[in-house]
RNA sequence: GCUUCCUUAGCUCAGUUGGUUAGAGCAUCUGACUGUUAAUCAGAGGGUCCUUGGUUCGAGCCCAAGAGGGAGCGCCA
């Protein structure tokens, strides 16, 4: 099948050539805006309505489906290199402009969320989406160049000591009459897999499993948190890439990481420009009506490139805790959340302002062992533990990870203080008990990527069909 | 979950201290024109002013509750 991303491309001027796709705009009854998809420019097809019946022309509408079949000429006109003079054309699925809701014009981002059925039809949607394409192809394609192994972790999983947030629980029990234990607790038992189940909210755990057999594995799946998370960053369903690295150190990590983000970013640039130049223009478009000190700092194409060019700025929490206890914000008390004392947590407006303090994308490491997860590899000082996250501008935390407690003594420890039931994670343990070894990975929300590189700004809008609290149509 | 703002035509929005018949652009329909680039010109149709209740001689506008949405915060990726 002909596309016009070819037609484009090749410009085989001179031939005859049918092709399919869906008309954006009809304009003079003679020239025919069509788009397929497969690139953000669509294709003119000029029709001599003189020589066509009026009534077949009248079908051709916003949002229908057609074919043409035509001659592809240097266009008369400047807006476009070639176009196609048609010989024939037929209506292959009608669009009832009265009832269509996509017209040729712009329509705010919340309308074509309550419509997602349709809103891939339009130019930033469909942006986004071959962006997203790339950026995931780009993901696997880094991570098999470094001889990473892609793994499936389960989307169903059996333990719930995870503990990265509220779990959406998975059964098949009768709702109304659910089968009860002697205490009168839902008996478990009785279900499908004999015991409760959810969806995964990591893969991380199960990542480490094969990292130590394969060495080098990395997840990318779809990921669920039941959290009533109502900001532009958080999604209930969201996919992730979780990379996991034996015999790697924390620095190692990071350098993973940042190399890994300059790959996909690079090609992304390389490979989507018509998409990523509609995308920033779009963007300078939308911060017009914003007030100066809102708008970004660069266009979307030079943020990108600047973020290739730039090493990341490793600062560690100890570091970080001065520079904001000294800075303006916190001393004029501007800070809603002050910071006071070392192992303090640090919240979103800190993460800011240390983003716009380096200038660039922030590595925050060796955070305080209380505010962090039980499995981070616990330092000599035996109050830090080796974890790292990645700040972006626009976005925040884009990236945690950690180096992981490779002793089994300290982890089992750390279970017991975190109050995590031994029994349930055996398995994990056995990894430090049969030929355990230092390792390290991280987590990177796949739809935060998409939102920096896209220059959008609320994640419901990078990926088809979001799902967030009260919010699971299509 | 908390704070705050918003909801007027299919879409984007205006609507004065509460005062006659609620407006504009785009879209749609009709006609004209025909090498256009969100085509242009003329005309027409199109309204549960989010819902319910209240205040008032009178409510799109004021008050209360509810629904939906945005932004910010928390949780995090």
């Amino acid at each position: 099948m002909l596309l016009i991303k070819d037609i484009l491309q090749q410009q085989p001027i001179g031939t005859t050539l049918s092709l399919r796709g869906w008309v954006r705009t009809f304009r003079s009854n003679r020239f025919i805006a069509l788009s397929d998809g497969s690139t953000i420019k669509t294709l003119q097809a000029v029709v001599d309505f003189e020589n066509f019946d009026e009534a077949e022309l009248k079908r051709i509408t916003t949002g229908a489906a057609i074919s043409v079949t035509g001659d592809l000429v240097k266009s008369q006109g400047r807006g476009q290199e070639v176009e196609l003079l048609v010989r024939s054309f037929e209506v292959l699925g009608d669009s009832n402009p009265e009832e269509y809701p996509l017209q040729p014009k712009k329509h705010s981002l919340e309308f074509l969320r309550d419509i997602a059925h349709l809103r891939m039809r339009t130019n930033t949607f469909g942006a986004v989406m071959r962006l997203r394409h790339s950026l995931a192809f780009a993901v696997h394609q880094y991570f098999h160049k470094q001889n990473f192994f892609w793994l499936h972790t389960p989307i169903i999983t059996g333990s719930d000591a995870e503990g990265a947030g509220e779990m959406f629980n998975v059964s098949i029990l009768d709702k109304k009459n659910p089968p009860l234990t002697e205490d009168g607790a839902i008996d478990y038992k009785q279900d499908f897999f004999e015991k409760e189940t959810n969806l995964t909210v990591s893969g991380q755990l199960e990542a480490e499993l094969g990292a130590t057999a394969l060495s080098k594995v990395y997840t990318f799946g779809p990921t669920f948190r039941a959290e009533n998370s109502n900001t532009s960053r958080h999604l209930a369903e969201f996919w992730m890439i979780e990379p996991e690295v034996a015999f790697a150190d924390l620095n190692d990590n990071m350098d993973l990481a940042e190399d890994f983000l300059k790959y996909v970013i690079r090609f992304a640039l390389e490979n989507c420009q018509d998409d990523l130049e509609f995308l920033e223009k779009r963007l300078l478009d939308e911060e017009k009506s914003k007030p100066q000190n809102e708008r970004s700092a660069m266009p979307l194409r030079e943020k990108l490139q600047f973020v290739i060019d730039n090493n990341f700025r490793r600062v560690s929490y100890t570091e970080a805790i001065d520079i904001l206890r000294n800075s303006k914000p916190n001393k004029k008390k501007k800070f809603k959340y002050l910071i006071e004392e070392w192992g303090a947590d640090l919240q979103s407006e800190h993460e800011k302002f240390l983003v716009q303090h380096f200038n660039a994308p922030v590595i925050l490491f060796d955070y305080p062992a209380k505010i962090k997860a039980f499995y981070m590899r616990l330092n000599d000082d035996e109050k830090t533990v080796r974890a790292m996250d990645i700040l972006f501008p626009g976005i925040g935390e884009i990236v945690g990870g950690s180096q992981r407690e490779e002793r089994y003594d300290v982890l089992k420890g750390k279970m017991n203080d975190f109050g995590i039931d031994e029994e349930e994670l055996s398995w994990y343990l056995d990894t430090r008990k049969f030929g355990t070894c230092v390792h390290s990975g991280f987590g990177l929300g796949f739809e935060r990527l998409v939102l920096f590189v896209s220059g959008m700004t609320n994640i419901r809008d990078v990926i088809p069909f979001p799902r967030t609290p009260g919010n699971a149509e299509f």
